[in-house]
DNA sequence: CAAAAAATCTATAGCGCTATAGATTATAGC
DNA sequence: GCTATAATCTATAGCGCTATAGATTTTTTG
């Protein structure tokens, strides 16, 4: 019973949890240089050099701060794709969906994600987060190329363009929404979904 | 003539320009935090403590940085709102074209507002910053409220909601050509115009 | 409850960085 | 060319931060 591969977390694995959102939370709100490892124990209700028995270093926690990030978001990249019935309209607005709630679970890891990634050096970010980075732009090019093939696109549309300009509006969903959570949900979605599809799909 | 109001550059304030450019270009690439005022004297071929001849410290050249890039985008984005006479889509094709130019001659200043800005602190943001950032919402709520008033921008728009769509889109143009400044400028263009007219602009 | 293991604390070594002060070299003006 | 001013250098004080080591407290287990 205890090599199931799906074992409940031990209460190590809970507090190691609890460590990496109190480091997400600093980080998103200062920036990875700006937080000093004692901010985020002080979150944590622990002292400065206790944080090292759950992570060996600063930038190790960076690191699997921006890895459960990516994770996450192309876990759920994934079920588009593997969805082929789904329209281009129904996968976009269900990916703006997906980025809201991503930003309203995940936000903090999406923010440190989006604005620290490159604090980790080049070496081991090429290891432990390119990799995903390429799985996310493969999703992505899956899902455009195969609209343009059913000519939910314009032929006379570059995909790595369309792909370009649709990450961006979604990035300007997270800036808006993460400074305004009140937002409405439903207006954002409606408008950008809008703005996208008539621009890709038309014409 | 001496007291001319554009008197030239004193040898001085030339250096300083030259001492802001190079903590642009270091600010940019590596981040404010991880960048160490020996890495910008350095590039200017002086030692770390000459660099506080033309600033009174770090955080001041970052000010600086961040304020040169606003105020230039600003400025030009006064001239298409004083030109009454221009239709929404050559607003938008020329915003477009101006942020290219800005990429290609102040792209350190661009990337620096955009990812170091919120390391001024508060209290001294409000005052260096916060004003212009008003100025730039300001010109785009002119331009997007007469393109609506004209009937050029649908009725049913947020334009709050178009303006940010409209800046997540530059942005995005922002992030991709720095990566690769060799990418096709007019192609860039045409496309990401299309999307937003388009999406905007009908229905 | 006793012993073992886990979790946290205390204290500090050691590093790199910013900013300053005073000395030094280069430049400009007369 | 001499003097004054400008520009740069050298040296360092002093701070805050990361990471480690060993002591200590808390929790689990038999």
């Amino acid at each position: 019973m205890s090599t199931a591969t799906a074992t409940a977390p031990t209460k190590f694995e809970q507090r190691q949890a609890e460590a990496l959102d109190a480091a997400a939370e600093i980080f998103a709100r200062k920036g990875y240089h700006a937080t000093s490892t004692t901010d985020i124990a002080e979150r944590l209700n622990i002292k400065q050099g206790s944080l090292y028995y759950y992570f060996p270093s600063k930038e190790a926690a960076l690191e699997a701060v921006c890895l459960k990030g990516i994770t996450w978001f192309n876990s759920h990249l994934q079920e588009f794709v593997d969805d082929e019935q789904a329209s281009f309209a129904q996968i976009i607005d269900g990916i703006i969906d997906l980025m809201m709630e991503m930003i309203d679970d995940y936000g903090d890891y999406l923010t440190v994600f989006h604005t620290d990634h490159r604090c980790i050096p080049d070496q081991r970010r090429a290891k432990a987060i390119a990799k995903h980075e390429a799985v996310y732009r493969a999703h992505y090019n899956t899902l455009f190329s195969r609209a343009q093939e059913r000519g939910e696109i314009g032929t006379h549309w570059d995909i790595e363009t369309a792909v370009r300009a649709f990450t961006g509006l979604m990035t300007s969903i997270t800036a808006w929404y993460l400074v305004d959570p009140n937002i409405n949900r439903a207006a954002i979605k409606q408008h950008y979904s809008a703005i996208f599809l008539q621009g890709v799909c038309k014409a």
